[in-house]
DNA sequence: TAGATAGTTAGACAAACATCTAAATATCGA
DNA sequence: TCGATATTTAGATGTTTGTCTAACTATCTA
């Protein structure tokens, strides 16, 4: 069920979490310097996007390294694929 | 800025409606047939859907018809798009 | 024009959410 | 073991969201 991914989505703040993520892994503390935001909120939506799987965290001595999951990220694709050529399901 | 749009899809009440309008154009009431709220708040729902473009309504006599506006569900694949093929942005 | 039907707007309310500060946990290095 | 660094957990707070009922607007039909 792909209904936490979509709610993980829709928080400007995580997608940009997630944008950081596909140029490479990153800590905590590393992605925290992206944005005006406390760090427990970071850490927070960091947790939002582990409980959707959208990433992985694990932890490297002091850091914890945050990944993209994309398989969660091809099913969410999969359920918008639905909306595209739907010609093809009709009479084209 | 496809903020609205990823906000409308937060809700599995309105995915819900969009699967629906995929297969054809509904009035507000045949719609309404399928989920177990009141009207007014699939209204509320719609709305929601209208405002980040995702849907367009127009009406035809007493009836107001939803149809799918697959242009700004293009954008929102679009945005997906950037975590897939991330091999070829790389070394591969 | 009066009544019925389709749908939305207004206003209220509880639940969920994003954020913060303060405190706790975990790891490293001296 | 003690202090510093990295990150999370706890608890509080203001805002947004989804839902409802009641009332309103628009259209059709007789």
């Amino acid at each position: 069920m792909p209904g936490e991914g979509f709610k993980a989505l829709a928080d400007p703040t995580r997608r940009h979490i997630l944008e950081l993520l596909r140029e490479g892994n990153c800590t905590a503390g590393e992605l925290a310097e992206h944005f005006d935001i406390s760090k427990p909120s970071l850490s927070h939506h960091l947790a939002t996007l582990k409980n959707a799987g959208l990433v992985t965290d694990e932890r490297h001595g002091q850091n914890i390294v945050y990944s993209l999951n994309t398989t969660v990220m091809q099913d969410l694709i999969g359920w918008f694929m639905g909306f595209t050529n739907t010609e093809g399901d009709k009479d084209e």
